[in-house]
DNA sequence: GATGAATGAGCATTCATTCAT
DNA sequence: AATGAATGAATGCTCATTCAT
């Protein structure tokens, strides 16, 4: 998908490039509320305020705004995630996985209704661009897994399945933006990621660590 | 919803509720692979082998059909639950959790299907209609959640918040379903069920009882 | 072209029938005047005097309905040879040959615009369907071959190439239809009937024959 | 349509003679291919390697492309038989007529994607510029029906009705052209135009020359 | 003179729903 | 109760032409 080939008139890379930029900003709310196929061309060109052929002048089709749209939210994910691994170095595994999570968490609660949107659309797409869509999640627990080996590697943590538990908090940061409506009513964005965070803490770290703090 | 009042042009309750169940067996499967908005009403006509005619004799609309169908899936979610609570009695909180977890997780598999559309065509339901829904997991993590008190009460489980472990739990059966297409390249559903039942049995029973088990 | 499934919603094979002789019988005219490309289905169902609904009910594409008012004009002409194959059989060969190119030459009068429509067409089909068009013509033109070589076995005729000249016969009909703008300015269509049959038979008759002719 | 005041917006009318004669040029293949009404402007521009700015400078509708297109094969028509008048003149009659019929014949064949082009596109003209189109082979018929008085003038041949030999001689060079897929499978140009010929000049040959003949 | 972005009427087609039989 | 023919608003998209730069 990243490497779609998308339609365009104009031999201006600029323009193209302002213009769908333009196009995904406003297009998306409009997905975000009422989906993708309830969406109308003519709703989207209202939306953009631009005509029909100025629309199909840089894009070649209604999917392809919607693989713009979701390429977009994806490539938030990312960026998100270059963050993240960039930060600090000299702090112990244990606290930079509370920095992780926060970081990861907070941000899920901020794209919250993209989150939502790209789990419900992807039902739209081919295999291969769901695919590719997944790949940004997996990035991310990736990029988890290998700091939780890096604590175990340290002695911090003790863990039998890294990956079954990074996997676990991707998801756990994931439902905070599916099921906000639930779980809102409950928790604090902050109440939710430091309970959790202390369970996830206490799962792992080493017994001696454990005697040492008690 | 379960309220909805849905027209029909029939006088004989039971006909129409014969014909209902009819429809909701012949579509699900239908809307499960092609999704609510591309399952024409021709298709529909066809898989349930009726006319037009008679389809909206007992169904007011394309949309009350789609309620008729979450609605069934949300029973049988239900349903599902109504058994686990009726297990066994005399066991240990701490067994009857395992047992708990296990036959959530094995019904996430068998109804995969399911639950990743409910999930997927709850965006296309009202508010209201998106929370009768939601119901049905509340009563899950309720039901989860009691169990965990109860264990609390016996000194088996120290557990700081219930209710957020309860949801962690439900959550995770949920993610057996939805991301199936990652998770089970690396986990068979027996090592997911037991992996995450260990880290959770292990998090939240009391020292004591660990002491006794080493 | 022939076997051509054209898509129908009905299970009525009357009714389908009826309904797209209907179509034919009013679009052509249609057809006729605009050319098939410029002819919309607004048009042909303000024509037709049916819904869009209706009109795709019976029928898949604007395209089949060009197949279907093509496919209906081949077999007026196929229908048209048949009818002259089956006249008598007591006659000289010439004075068949005489009353075949009356009737084809009357036939392309009558069926001018349809002729005119045909040969313009063409161009729109694919290789296939053209194919299927021209047949219609090679059925005559093979069918002129048949009753020149018989005349020929009589030693009516003395002919070096009979399907050549049978090409030029059922072009010469052709051209009444399709430059009868010219050709009427000059001659009516018994004159050019009768002065192109007179050309013919003396180019085609034998020497012995002509010497008692004289 | 020769007259026809197509609109430009240059005072320069060797820049516009020159401009129309580029896209006359670049042009005329495409619809040759694709047909007037399915040639979009876009391919026209690419085609000529002009904006669309530019392309409108010079003319004022897409229809006027088609009319230059048109009315720049017809001259080539014209063109082609002031040629053919221009041959010999010491030559009797009858050779004339088989140089006149040979040139004619391996015209269409040269031009034939001209010709059935012509024959098809002519039903989107209005009846006038029809009209003015069809002059060109009025031309080319006179031509013939000239040589032929010519020939009955000087004994050589003996005919009743020489325009409509001119009209059939004219119409048999043109069906190579327009059914050459039938015709080439059949015959080679030159055994069709020598066969052709020779039937031709039989008919209309003077008894006493063939006497001579004999 | 030249550019090409922008316009928007117009296109073929779909499909939930109605209603005469 | 049941049929399925009929409706027509709505859809995604095209493309000849204009006009600000």
């Amino acid at each position: 998908m990243s490497n779609k080939n998308i339609r365009t008139y104009s031999l201006d890379a600029n323009l193209v490039k302002e213009r769908r930029e333009h196009i995904i900003r406003c297009v998306t709310p409009l997905f975000i509320k009422h989906g993708y196929t309830k969406t109308t061309t003519r709703q989207i060109t209202e939306a953009c305020n631009m005509s029909w052929g100025a629309l199909y002048h840089y894009v070649g089709s209604k999917k392809d705004i919607l693989y713009l749209v979701l390429e977009n939210i994806t490539l938030a994910y990312k960026r998100l995630f270059e963050n993240l691994e960039n930060s600090g170095d000299n702090i112990s595994s244990t606290d930079m996985l509370r920095e992780y999570i926060r970081q990861f968490f907070q941000q899920m609660d901020r794209y919250q209704d993209w989150v939502v949107y790209a789990n419900r659309e992807m039902a739209t797409l081919s295999k291969d661009d769901q695919r590719y869509l997944m790949d940004s999640e997996i990035d991310i627990i990736k990029s988890f897994e290998r700091l939780l080996i890096k604590g175990v590697k340290t002695g911090e943590f003790k863990i039998k399945d890294p990956l079954l538990i990074a996997q676990t908090i991707t998801m756990i940061g994931n439902t905070w933006a599916i099921r906000r409506w639930f779980l809102s009513k409950r928790w604090k964005l902050e109440d939710y990621i430091n309970e959790h965070t202390e369970n996830i803490i206490n799962l792992i770290t080493t017994k001696e660590t454990e005697s040492v703090k008690l």
